[in-house]
RNA sequence: GGCGACAUGGCCAAGUGGUAAGGCAGAAGCCUGCAAAGCUUUUAUCCCCCAGUUCGAAUCUGGGUGUCGCCUCCA
């Protein structure tokens, strides 16, 4: 399997440190506000990628924390006068609740910052300890221009770098490139041997990684927002404290543009998860995703939702028949192609490819083909559930079509026999008035020689 | 200014040296009482422009043009 290694920046054979063990860490939600699609994106491409991993076998311990401390969850919390926790537990759970909705798969490992102090403070005091860091009024500062390979992630020259640095006021930087690691907070602070104060971002991610997956990791994945300067600064971090090399290949996703920009929350042109799913389900949300690779810009529009979700339907809706658990797909043309095209750095757009090679086949009653397809969609996070109605939906429906007819239907199999009757009377007038009504409520009615089957929309 | 990426039919998109996958939309036909779904056929002599390398380039090289991202919190 070939991956795009940004460190590099050069497609790589992927190779775990440990035989077949992946350890992979994801850089997680600042919980203070609704998730959008860009953070869906993001973290539908890597569950494509954890998914995929344990697909063909590997052994996948997948970390992705949750930051939450943090300037905009205090802000937050004085103007709503709630704690930083009462925010940052609410907005975890409405993270959740949208990764679930998206039907990602659950991390192994989900840290909170808030829960792995202990490992940053003395993280720290390694790097303060080897000369890496140093203290100033209560901030800890990392001495940038000490690691010579600073910059090396995002491929930027330090001096250019040093352009765009600044010292902020009340700072006490040695250099303006250098950054913080712990930031002096009386207010929200912890307790720490600088005096009470938080620690700052980036040092987060390198105190999680190293606790939970060790000092050397397999894979690191991100928005590519986070290159520079968070990843760069981890990196360093990491290297420095460790003495070793901090993770193996860096990945990073694409973003979603909005009139050919970036979707972000400064610019506030963004869609919430939450809204979008109130129009699009989570398989026409993942199919746009992935119709895309990974590392370019996807471009939102209700177009392109709408084709993804008409695309989707199609394959979903492929003709079934019962899963042969006997069949080894993997002795498949199919299943040989999806995953040349998915080892190829996750050529999720040639996979889907593949996937309506077999949606036709199994349309044309083609044996088997609609295990594989089954078998291969479902691994990439493709669900073919069918949206069930509750019982009260169908019983509003019946009633709806009650009144319509003047006539009162129990269920739908009451129905159904009607509406037959009518039909061999050749009756179309009630039998299309019954199909019209119920369609209003979300129910499709199929007519074919073997009878009439109904489901929702 | 520095660094990185992208430009393929009406729309989205794969393809990185051997003659343009796939999806959506459109058209025609089959099926159907009519539908829905499905099936069949159909839609790029050409891949932003120019020059070069080559028997051969969308694909490699050089030069343009355009678009985007990072360099500040950001998935």
């Amino acid at each position: 399997m070939k991956l795009h290694n940004t460190y590099t920046n050069s497609l790589e054979e992927f190779t775990p440190i440990d035989g077949n063990k992946v350890k992979m860490y994801v850089c997680g939600p600042t919980v203070y506000d609704y998730a959008h699609l860009g953070h869906a994106r993001c973290y539908i491409t890597w569950d494509v990628l954890y998914r995929y991993l344990k697909f063909r076998g590997y052994d996948v311990t997948y970390c992705r924390n949750v930051t939450d401390v943090d300037d905009k969850i205090l802000k937050k919390a004085e103007k709503e006068n709630k704690t930083p926790e009462e925010v940052s537990q609410y907005w975890y759970k409405q993270f959740s609740n949208s990764m679930q909705a998206l039907n990602t798969l659950k991390p192994d490992i989900e840290p909170f910052a808030t829960k792995t102090l202990g490992e940053m403070i003395s993280m720290v005091k390694d790097l303060i300890a080897n000369g890496y860091a140093y203290e100033a009024d209560g901030d800890v500062y990392f001495r940038v221009k000490k690691f010579g390979r600073y910059g090396s992630l995002s491929g930027q020259p330090i001096d250019q770098l040093e352009i765009g640095a600044r010292i902020e006021v009340g700072e006490q930087k040695e250099d303006p490139l250098d950054f913080a690691l712990w930031k002096k907070d009386e207010k929200f602070g912890y307790k720490s041997p600088w005096g009470i104060g938080r620690p700052g971002w980036h040092i987060e991610c390198s105190a999680m990684s190293r606790k939970y997956l060790g000092k050397t990791i397999d894979i690191h994945a991100g928005g590519a927002d986070l290159i520079f300067p968070h990843h760069e600064n981890e990196i360093a971090q990491s290297e420095c404290a460790n003495g070793c090399r901090f993770v193996n290949y860096w990945l990073h996703n694409g973003f979603v543009t909005i009139n050919k920009e970036k979707m972000s929350k400064s610019l506030g042109n963004f869609l919430t998860i939450d809204d979008l799913l109130k129009k699009y389900d989570s398989n026409t949300i993942r199919f746009f995703i992935l119709t895309n690779h990974y590392r370019m810009p996807v471009e939102f529009s209700d177009e392109a939702l709408s084709s993804a979700q008409a695309g989707v339907k199609r394959m979903l809706n492929a003709k079934r028949t019962p899963i042969d658990e006997n069949l080894d797909i993997t002795k498949t043309e199919e299943y040989k192609q999806f995953t040349e095209a998915m080892d190829d750095d996750l050529n999720t757009s040639k996979a889907l490819a593949v996937l309506f090679d077999l949606t036709n086949k199994a349309n044309k009653d083609e044996k088997g083909a609609y295990t594989v397809l089954f078998k291969l969609a479902t691994a990439l996070g493709f669900t073919f559930d069918k949206p069930e109605l509750s019982e009260d939906e169908l019983n509003n429906a019946l009633k709806h079509v009650s009144q319509k007819l003047e006539k009162d239907f129990s269920s739908m199999e009451e129905l159904i026999s009607y509406r037959k009757t009518a039909r061999e009377e050749k009756n179309w007038a009630v039998a299309d008035a019954i199909r019209l009504a119920l369609d209003e409520y979300g129910i499709v009615l199929k007519d074919s020689k073997e009878g009439t089957t109904w489901e929702s929309k």
